[in-house]
DNA sequence: TCATAAGACGGACTGTAGTCCGCTAAAGAC
DNA sequence: GTCTTTAGCGGACTACAGTCCGTCTTATGA
């Protein structure tokens, strides 16, 4: 477990460009219209670079989505209730989805970049295991009879990007989506 | 609407050799490590005509799955209870969810090929439409008061295969995510 | 049996993800 | 300021998915 180094000064200019570019490029061109050729050019770096950095596409879209998922993540860590402590864990467990689903619904084309991968990225990456804990958390204290850890897995299931993609593509909307998610809920971890 | 010619004979001498080697390769080298290339090859075709028959790799993957697919659909539709009709809902919910987990497990590699496609694949094929149509039927005759067509999908969405492959690599044994389903469905779904 | 058109064939071609490695620049020691 | 170490750089390279289109095969019906 050596020190981590300080990030270099080159390292971090090219790390804030590619974010940029990326940035930049997706909401012009619409996420998956958007190489990662076309980032490294457009942040003027060699492709070496962004892959370094970010490993691979779905790295890439984990970055940016990154500081509107610490925004939900500190809220439900220390913000008010109920998405923050102090709220029952049924109604907590409620306002996370609700939370989440209108943070998806904003990012849907990152969120299905970032799930992709074509392996299971979605289920390796940090912000799945807070999710995950947390809703386990809440499960088992609401209900003990559950095997807590895989029922959060249930309760995450169909926050999928592609899911939710292809059901806003049927004609969906969010409110049913929020609705129907929280009858779900209240049947499993009644009051 | 015009009639649908039958199909031509070098079509379907093609069609089954293309079947047959990407089985056999398949199970040879494991399904992430055969490329079309290399099937078409061992096929004796050539590449254009692997991707006419099945449109993308997603799409060969589905009709590989097909004929267990099938199965497990007719003994959903005229079958013996409970997986066929004559049973109560709730209970027949509960056999579609052991046996398409028994299924899922057996090929979860395949499953993985036939939904990933980067866009929302599993959604579009006509298996999971048939799942989807099963189960929301049923959830509407257990509890008509939920929105049984998004219900029926989040109960689905718990058997999307990267799932069932991250948990299944995290330790996971069979019995304990048909145990964990079950408990949800029948919270969900009273008797 | 032969002519013809519908359709299938196959491989060259394009675009993209991801790897590799010789080169360059930053940071710290003196 | 210069030397040395170490991390970072970048673009050529590989491999694969998916497209395109000129050529060839099959089915049909006269």
């Amino acid at each position: 477990m050596g020190e981590p180094r300080p990030e270099r000064a080159d390292a971090r200019r090219n790390r804030l460009r590619v974010l940029e570019a990326a940035e930049r490029l997706f909401t012009e061109r619409g996420v998956k219209n958007v190489s990662l050729d076309a980032i490294a050019a457009e942040a003027g770096v060699g492709k070496g670079t962004v892959f370094r950095r970010f490993g691979d596409r779905a790295g890439l879209a984990v970055a940016l989505l990154d500081e509107r998922e610490q925004e939900l993540q500190a809220k439900i860590i220390s913000g008010p209730p109920p998405l923050g402590p102090g709220a029952p864990p049924v109604v907590r467990v409620m306002a996370f989805l609700d939370a989440y689903l209108d943070l998806l619904d904003r990012h849907v084309a990152l969120f299905m970049d970032s799930e992709n991968a074509s392996d299971g990225a979605r289920y390796r990456i940090g912000s799945y295991h807070l999710w995950h804990r947390h809703l386990s958390h809440l499960i088992e204290a609401a209900r003990p009879e559950l095997d807590a850890d895989y029922t959060a897995h249930v309760l995450l299931a169909p926050l999928a990007a592609d899911l939710h993609n292809a059901l806003r593509e049927q004609g969906y909307d969010l409110t049913r989506l929020k609705t129907g998610l929280q009858a779900v809920a209240t049947s499993l971890l009644p009051a």
